[in-house]
DNA sequence: CACATATTGAACCTTCCGGTTCACCTTGGC
DNA sequence: GCCAAGGTGAACCGGAAGGTTCAATATGTG
């Protein structure tokens, strides 16, 4: 368990940064409602068609949005990726959180798991 | 709603991206056992000091993690951050994702919402 | 006081990021 | 065939990330 958190395969990184972005999370959110091409997401944004090209090279990196070519133009819709990872490690930091003590309860609780 | 999950005040960014480095995410889960201070977070990974300083002002900016000088040595532990809204946003995502449609279909569904 | 410990700040380095422009290629419409 | 539309790749740019070293500071210990 505590191994799945601590992955260090890059997963979570790819995911975790690839949201930490306020265009990407608009495109993704965007693409909820209804696939759309390059020129469709870049339109809202005061950005070029090659800079919303790469935000949407690196969301599908991160596995959140696919893409396929048609015509001249490029459908884009969200990808396979359910963040169900992502939603495992909020939850398991949350129940961390949750249970924060100060270094003497930690001890304690350390204790109780090992008596006998 | 919506608005929220857009939000452009860098909250989300920031956090995201704190959460986007293995070494902050292992950082995190070393601090729900226990306080601890720089040298004892540093020790486990091939890094300087300084540099887990820098990982920890990051964290701290975040509002993940809080510190306070103590004698010589600084005393890190969890912050106020609950990490709330990025649970709101996964979910929300997770939400879009379940109802992942194509345009036709979308359409359908706006106008169900909307039928009397 | 003298010395070791724990951190800190400044400066630097390299790589990545988000963005641009420009030239080029493919496809659709006439 | 010709032209416009949509997208793409390469090259470039300024700034932020993640890391380092080194010198300086502040605090315990004897």
């Amino acid at each position: 368990m505590l191994n799945r958190m601590v992955q260090q395969d890059g997963r979570l990184d790819r995911i975790f940064s690839a949201l930490a972005d306020p265009t990407r999370r608009a495109v993704l959110v965007r693409l909820g409602s209804a696939p759309a091409t390059i020129s469709d997401l870049a339109e809202p944004f005061a950005i070029s068609l090659t800079g919303m090209k790469k935000h949407v090279r690196v969301l599908e990196e991160a596995g959140l949005v696919v893409t396929e070519k048609v015509g001249r133009s490029r459908r884009c819709r969200l990808g396979t990726e359910r963040l169900d990872d992502v939603m495992a490690w909020i939850s398991f930091y949350q129940r961390l959180w949750e249970r924060r003590l100060d270094g003497l309860d930690a001890y304690f609780t350390l204790r109780k798991g090992t008596e006998h």
